[in-house]
RNA sequence: GGGCCGGUGGUCUAGCGGCUAUGACGCCGCCCUUACGAGGCGGAGGUCGGGGGUUCGAGUCCCCCCCGGCCCA
C-alpha cells in the first residue's frame, strides 16, 4: 500500500529523544499539582535525598520507582502531590566539609564553617537535581524544599516547642553512645556494628585475703580503672566458691564478685569484668547491681584524671600501654585475637564509647504500644506487606528514649535560652527560626524568676532526624500553608529504602503521632537495595559505584527505569548489570518498531464485528491488564513490566501482527475485516502504552503524541472488557504453536517464508483460517503434515 | 543468639501441590522474510542448596541443616 505513510518516521528510538519530550513536559507544565482540582488527592512524602555526594545508579533507580508511584496514582484518577526536597542537615555534610578543606570543625569559627558546608551542599544539590530531572521524575522541581531553609527549620523548632509544652521533652545526664571523633551523642538508631579483630586479654586477679588467683578475659583492659565488679554466670559451678568474696584488680582495687546471667560461661574464662562503660550491657548491669560508676573517659575520647597515670592518653594508646604495663608486672595470663562486634559511628566508623552527658530526650517508650497498633490494627498498609516486620522488630527492641541534642554545627538549633540568674530554660514562641548561639532571645525577663539579668543561648543542635521526621507535614503545608495542609493532611504514602526504617520511618510515625494523634501515612512502601553486579552494596571504598550518566547516554532513562522495575519484586534487593540494561533497550526498540508499523494505518471507529484472531489478542490483552493492575495496586512494578514486555515481544509482535498484516495493509476484500485489524492494532498499542507509561514515560509519551491526541500521561489505565473473555483465548497457544510449526517446516524444506505451502490446518484452528492461510500462503488442503 | 529475605541451566529470573520446569541475557549453528539483524528457526546447558517428612503426586506444604544478604542483640 503505497499510500500508507507511517506517522512515526524515525527508524530508531534514541536516548536523546527523551530530552525532547522532557522539554515538552516542562513547557506544558504537565505534572502541575492543582490543589483545587475535583479529583481525590494523593500526596507522596518524597525522601529528600542527602546532598553529600554523587548519586549512583541504585539511588537513581530508587527514585524512578517513586516516580512510578506518582504516575500510577495519576493514571488511577488522582491529583498527585509529588514534592521534591533535598536533605541538607547533619553529620555527613560536616564530615565531608572537613575532609574537603582538611579542617577540623571544632577548631574553626562556627559561622565560617557553616558557610563552607553550604557551599558543599549547593554543589551536591545540583548533581542530584540534574539526575532527578534526567530520570524524568514528575516531581515539582520549581518549588523544591531544603531541610536547612528558614521555613523548614522554623517548623522543626516549632514542633519541638509543642513537644516541650506537652511534656515530651526532658534533659538527663546518662550514659549514651558517643562518637569521640564527631564529639557528639548518637541515638541507638545511628549506631552501626562492625566485625573487627580485637585483642582479648586474660588478666589475673587475686582473691582478697588469699593467694589464689582467678583469670578474667576482657576486650577493654584500658577500662580497668573503671572496673567495679566481676561477674560469673549463676549456672557456672567453677566459680560458686567466689560468691560474696572480693578480688583485687591488677591496679590494686578491691571489687566484689557477683552472680549474673549476663556472663557467658563459654566466653573467655566465664568471668567478666564490669566497667563504666564498656558497652550498653555495662550500663544496665551497673543499674541492676547498684554499682557506682567511675567515669574515666572524657568527651574527647581521652582518659581523665580518674585513670591515674594513664590520664591524657587516647583509648587506643591507653589500651596498648596498660597491656604493656600489666605484662611487665606479670598480670597478663595470655592475649588472644578474636573477631569482635564493635559499635561504630554510622558516619565516620569510629568505635563508639559510652559516656554520660547531659542531653535532651524526646519520649518514645510510652508511645511504642500505640505505634505497634498501626501495624497490628492495620491502620497503615505496608507494601510489601511483610516489610512491616522491619518496623515491628525495631519497636520491640526500643528500651530508651530518643536523645535529640547533638554537639554539632550544621543542623537546626535547639531554640532555648537559659536565664543567667536562675539557670532555667526559657523557650520562645513557635513560628520563627531561632539561633540562640548567636542571637539575643525574643524576651528579656525570665518567666521563672523574673530576673532581667540576661540569658545564655543554647549551643547545641538537633539530631538531623528531628528535621526529616516531619517531612510529611512540612511538604503538605503545615504552618506555612494552612489551607493546603487542611486539604492534604499528612502525606498519604511514604516511599523509602529498608535501610532507614528504624530512623526515618520510625521517627516520622513517632513525631507525627505526637503532633497530630494520627498515623503519618496510609501507605508505606519499602524498597530493597540496589547492589552491584556481584551483589555488594555500592560504596566508594569498594570502588564499585555505577554512575547513572553513562547509562543515560547509552540507553536512556527509560531503559534504566524499566530495568529497575523488571529486575526484582518490591522489597527484594536487586543487582545492577549494564548488560541487562542493554537488553531492556532492545525491548524499547522493539516497542518503537511495533508502533512504527501500526502508525502506518489509520485508526478507524470501532467496527461492529471482530474476527476470532482479533478477539483472541484482545482476550490476551485483558489478561495482561488484569495482571499488571495487580502489581500497580501494590506499587510493585515487576509484574506490569515483565507481563507487558512478554506480551509485546512473544505474542503481539510475532504472532498477532504477522497474522493480520495483510488485513492491515488492506489487501483483503472484506472492508470490515480490514477495519477490525486496524482498530485492534491501535487499541492494543494504546493499552500497552498506557500500561507502560508509569515505567517508561518518555518513549510511551513520544509515541503517543506522534500517533494520538494529547499526552499518554493524562490518560487513565486501561480496563479489561468482559466481552473479550472469549473461548478464542484458550486457542491462542495452539495458534502460536501452529505458526512456529509452519515456520520450522518451511525452513526444514529450504523454503522461503513467502513461498506457498500446501498443508492441512488443524480443525480447532478453523476460526483463524483466513489469517493463517494468508500468513503462511497455504494453498489448499492435502500434502504437508 | 534472634528476626526478615533469598538460594531454580554460565548469569538473572518465573512458577508456590498436578501433563515433558518459565522467560530474559549470554553462547553455538542455520536462514533471509517488505515495522524491526534490535529479525526468524533450531540447539547445547538444570540431580530446582542438602537431608528427612506429608501426599496418589513436591521447586511448590511441614521439620531440620547448610550457604548468602540485611537488620537487631
Amino acid at each position: 500500500m503505497a499510500s500508507l505513510k507511517p506517522k512515526i518516521e524515525e527508524k530508531r528510538w534514541k536516548p536523546e529523544l527523551e530530552l525532547e519530550i522532557q522539554k515538552v513536559w516542562e513547557e506544558e507544565d504537565l505534572y502541575k499539582f492543582d490543589l483545587d482540582s475535583d479529583k481525590p488527592k494523593f500526596s507522596i512524602d518524597t525522601p529528600p535525598p542527602y546532598a553529600s555526594g554523587k548519586w549512583h545508579a541504585a539511588a537513581a533507580i530508587h527514585y524512578s520507582q517513586i516516580d512510578m508511584i506518582a504516575r500510577t496514582m495519576r493514571m488511577k484518577g488522582y491529583e498527585v502531590y509529588f514534592p521534591f526536597g533535598v536533605d541538607r542537615n547533619g553529620l555527613p555534610v560536616e564530615v565531608e566539609t572537613e575532609k574537603r578543606y582538611k579542617i577540623r570543625m571544632f577548631e574553626y569559627p562556627r559561622e565560617e564553617f557553616l558557610e563552607l558546608c553550604r557551599k558543599f551542599l549547593d554543589e551536591a544539590e545540583m548533581d542530584i537535581l540534574s539526575i532527578s530531572k534526567r530520570l524524568g521524575l514528575s516531581a515539582d522541581f520549581k518549588n523544591y524544599f531544603q531541610t536547612d531553609s528558614e521555613m523548614w527549620r522554623a517548623v522543626t523548632q516549632a514542633t519541638f516547642i509543642y513537644a516541650w509544652n506537652k511534656g515530651y521533652v526532658y534533659e538527663d545526664y546518662r550514659p549514651n553512645n558517643y562518637c569521640p571523633r564527631c564529639k557528639t551523642t548518637l541515638a541507638d538508631a545511628e549506631v552501626e556494628y562492625k566485625e573487627m579483630p580485637t585483642k582479648l586479654v586474660y588478666l589475673k586477679f587475686r582473691v582478697e585475703g588469699s593467694d589464689e588467683e582467678v583469670v578474667v578475659a576482657t576486650t577493654r583492659p584500658e577500662l580497668l580503672p573503671a572496673c567495679e565488679a566481676v561477674i560469673y554466670n549463676p549456672e557456672d559451678k567453677r566459680y560458686k566458691w567466689l560468691k560474696g568474696k572480693r578480688v583485687i584488680t591488677p591496679l590494686g582495687k578491691a571489687i566484689p564478685v557477683m552472680e549474673h546471667p549476663y556472663a557467658d560461661p563459654k566466653f573467655g574464662t566465664g568471668l567478666v569484668m564490669i566497667c563504666s562503660y564498656g558497652d550498653r550491657a555495662d550500663v544496665q548491669l551497673f543499674r541492676e547491681l547498684k554499682l557506682r560508676p567511675t567515669i574515666i573517659i572524657d568527651e574527647h575520647g581521652r582518659l581523665n584524671e580518674k585513670a591515674g597515670k594513664y590520664q591524657g592518653l587516647t583509648i587506643k594508646e591507653a589500651k596498648e600501654r596498660i597491656i604493656q604495663d600489666l605484662k611487665e608486672q606479670g598480670f597478663v595470663d595470655k592475649v588472644e585475637v578474636i573477631q569482635h562486634r564493635t559499635p561504630v559511628c554510622w558516619r565516620c566508623k569510629t568505635p563508639l564509647e559510652i559516656i554520660p552527658m547531659r542531653e535532651y530526650y524526646l519520649k518514645q517508650r510510652e508511645f511504642v504500644d500505640d505505634l505497634r497498633k498501626f501495624i497490628t490494627d492495620k491502620l497503615v498498609e505496608f507494601h510489601p506487606e511483610w516489610s512491616a516486620t522491619y518496623w515491628m522488630n525495631w519497636l520491640n527492641s526500643i528500651d530508651s528514649d530518643w536523645p535529640i541534642s547533638r554537639r554539632r554545627y550544621y543542623s537546626t538549633e535547639i531554640p532555648i535560652w537559659y536565664c543567667k540568674s536562675c539557670g532555667k530554660p526559657v523557650l520562645p514562641e513557635p513560628g520563627k527560626y531561632y539561633r540562640p548561639w548567636r542571637e539575643d532571645p525574643p524576651f528579656n525577663k525570665c518567666p521563672h524568676c523574673g530576673s532581667s539579668e540576661g540569658f545564655i543561648g543554647e549551643e547545641r543542635v538537633f539530631d538531623t532526624w528531628m528535621d526529616s521526621s516531619i517531612s510529611p507535614l512540612v511538604y503538605n503545608g503545615y504552618m506555612w500553608n494552612p489551607k493546603m495542609f487542611e486539604k492534604l493532611g499528612s502525606s498519604d504514602l511514604r516511599p523509602q529504602g529498608k535501610d532507614i526504617v528504624r530512623t526515618w520511618l520510625h521517627y516520622t510515625f513517632l513525631r507525627v503521632y505526637q503532633l497530630t494523634g494520627k498515623p503519618a501515612f496510609k501507605h508505606v512502601w519499602i524498597s530493597g537495595m540496589g547492589l552491584d553486579e556481584k551483589g555488594r552494596a555500592m560504596s566508594k571504598s569498594l570502588g564499585n559505584i555505577i554512575y547513572p550518566w553513562p547509562l543515560f547516554e547509552k540507553y536512556g532513562a527509560d531503559a534504566l527505569r524499566f530495568y529497575g522495575a523488571a529486575q526484582a519484586h518490591l522489597g527484594s534487593d536487586f543487582r545492577i548489570s549494564e548488560e541487562k540494561i542493554a537488553g531492556v533497550f532492545k525491548f524499547l526498540q522493539k516497542l518503537w518498531n511495533v508502533s512504527r508499523f501500526i502508525s502506518h494505518f489509520p485508526e478507524p471507529d470501532k467496527p461492529e464485528r471482530m474476527t476470532p484472531t482479533d478477539l483472541w489478542i484482545l482476550g490476551e490483552l485483558n489478561e495482561v491488564i488484569r495482571d499488571s493492575m495487580k502489581g500497580y495496586e501494590d506499587f510493585d512494578f515487576f509484574d506490569p513490566a515483565n507481563r507487558v514486555r512478554g506480551f509485546v515481544w512473544n505474542v503481539f509482535a510475532p504472532h498477532y501482527i504477522e497474522l493480520v498484516k495483510d488485513r492491515a495493509y488492506g489487501s483483503v476484500p472484506n472492508e470490515e475485516e480490514v477495519k477490525a485489524a486496524r482498530w485492534t492494532l491501535h487499541y492494543v498499542l494504546r493499552s500497552v502504552l498506557k500500561l507502560l507509561a508509569p515505567i517508561t514515560p518518555h518513549i510511551t509519551d513520544y509515541i503517543w503524541r506522534k500517533m494520538y491526541r494529547g499526552s499518554v500521561h493524562k490518560e487513565l489505565f486501561p480496563e479489561p472488557r468482559d466481552e473479550w473473555d472469549t473461548e478464542y483465548l484458550k486457542l491462542g497457544k495452539k495458534l502460536m504453536e501452529f505458526n512456529s510449526y509452519v515456520w520450522k517446516l518451511k525452513k526444514e524444506r529450504g523454503m522461503r517464508l513467502s513461498e506457498p505451502i500446501s498443508l492441512e490446518i488443524p480443525e480447532e484452528l478453523e476460526p483463524f483460517k483466513g489469517d493463517i492461510v494468508r500468513l503462511h500462503k497455504i494453498s489448499g488442503a492435502g500434502g504437508g503434515i
